[in-house]
RNA sequence: GCGUCGGUGGUAGAGUGGUCAAUUACAUCAGACUGUAAAUCUGACGCCUUCGGGCUACGGGGGUUCAAAUCCCUCCCGGCGCA
């Protein structure tokens, strides 16, 4: 993998770049497309392709417990296995310690509200995972067999996928967390680190797979900054950048981060993808990120327009034979009306989920990709505002 | 015509003297969703309300009872059986 910088926003943290995969070439910045089970939900390769997606994620930890990684690796990774031949990436599992182990069951996620409380995370009753400075033990959510993931285990298992771009082991901690546990996380993130660089060059003799490296470190600019330092020090060929944050940090705490990440490697904003947060991700320097929300939105009924989100369910929408967008170029709009959608998903028809996906991810795809152009030409910042103006009204 | 079973909220269908404005499901109306435990989840769902409560409701009418969707009488409607 190689990247290069094209262009830098003078005033921002900004850049427009390239990267290589042996797959083919990621135009940065980049929405990624998250295909977590070797399938972007709704949609066939086709589609995703059609869309103009350029690189597919998948999970390990779902790979893993279905259909296990061998079979993935006898079909030559999860890019052919699901017929996608542009450049993919998979995530480490790490998450899952999050959403299965302390978020499990409550209502902290991805982005949290600010008066979100800190709460005693010593109660681990019901959830699915553990964390130790071994690893993650895990409970499937599939069959309730319990797992073991180590730094180890997590880049055979990554290896065995063979994605081109792949994620070292981390913890991502709740913000709901206290300071000292996420300090104390932060170190036990930074000795993973190590681990997953010590146990992938075992395996990638040739360095096919480039590894990113994630910071994590809460809420806290010293952990956030001392997580820069410490994990962009490290051998690393492009690093994540995770963690629950709230609306506000997604400016903020990216920025304290990236001003001490080398500026010469990629950096991935993991599991955001709302507009504005992917214009702050973006102007605070990141070129990639990856996200559910289109795809997931979709499916419920929720769908991005320049005017905001609506809700096709509702039921004015029930005779509004108009298009989703009058000007928008997907396939959706292009051949359906609101009228049909509305139907689709009160008849509770497969092919709502397929048209709402393909025209929310159309919506963000084209959305990052115009940021490009506009860093490029030098109007980022003007079409950051006139987009959130109009988006974000009411 | 006789006998018999049944008529409950938008629908299906519980309830069979008080804890019933009435279980549940579906439908309906809204909302949430940010490295996918997610084609998921949450709330509302007779009318009015100063949120204490009030009012009208379980086919119609009448009755028994302190109290009826629940018991009795009668009428109407439907299914089934026999003529």
């Amino acid at each position: 993998m190689k990247f290069k910088i094209e262009k830098k926003l003078d005033g921002t943290l900004a850049r427009a770049g390239e990267i290589q995969t042996k797959n083919g070439v990621i135009k940065t910045p980049a929405f990624v497309t998250v295909g977590t089970k070797a399938t972007v939900k709704a949609l066939t390769a086709e589609q995703i392709r059609s869309l103009g997606a350029q690189v597919v994620l998948a999970n390990t930890y779902h790979l893993y417990l279905q259909p296990g990684t061998e079979i993935v690796k006898k079909a030559g990774g999860f890019g052919p296995f699901m017929d996608w031949s542009g450049p993919t990436m998979t995530d480490s599992g790490g998450f899952q310690a999050f959403s299965l182990g302390a978020a499990f069951g409550t209502a902290v996620s991805k982005v949290a509200s600010a008066d979100t409380p800190v709460e005693d995370i010593s109660t681990t009753a019901g959830q699915l995972a553990n964390v130790t400075d071994e690893g993650v033990t895990f409970k499937s959510h599939i069959d309730g067999s319990m797992h073991l993931f180590t730094p180890e285990s997590s880049m055979k298992a990554q290896w065995d996928i063979g994605a081109d771009m792949i994620f070292a082991f981390d913890e991502c901690t709740s913000p709901t967390a206290p300071y000292e546990y996420q300090k104390k996380s932060l170190s036990r993130t930074y000795e993973w680190a190590k681990r997953c660089i010590n146990s992938h060059e075992k395996l990638d003799k040739k360095k096919e797979q480039a590894l990113f490296g994630v910071v994590q470190g809460g809420r806290h600019q010293d952990l956030r900054e001392e997580a820069a330092r410490s994990i962009g020090s490290l051998e690393f060929d492009g690093f994540g950048i995770g963690g629950s944050f709230t609306k506000d940090d997604i400016a903020t705490a990216v920025t304290w981060v990236n001003k001490i990440l080398p500026e010469e490697k990629p950096r991935h904003l993991l599991g955001i993808g709302e507009p504005r947060d992917l214009f702050d991700g973006v102007e605070a320097g990141c070129d990639l990120f990856d996200c559910i929300a289109p795809t997931r939105m979709g499916r419920h009924g929720t769908l991005h327009t320049k005017d905001g989100r609506l809700n096709i369910r509702n039921s004015v929408f029930t005779t509004d034979f108009n298009r989703i967008e009058e000007d928008c170029t997907c396939y959706t709009c292009t051949h359906h009306t609101r009228a049909y959608l509305a139907h689709l998903f009160r008849a509770d028809e497969m092919t709502a989920a397929t048209l709402a996906s393909m025209h929310n991810l159309h919506f963000i795809l084209r959305l990052v990709e115009k940021m490009r152009e506009t860093i490029l030409n030098g109007t980022f910042l003007d079409f950051k505002q006139s987009f959130c103006e109009r988006y974000y009204k009411k």
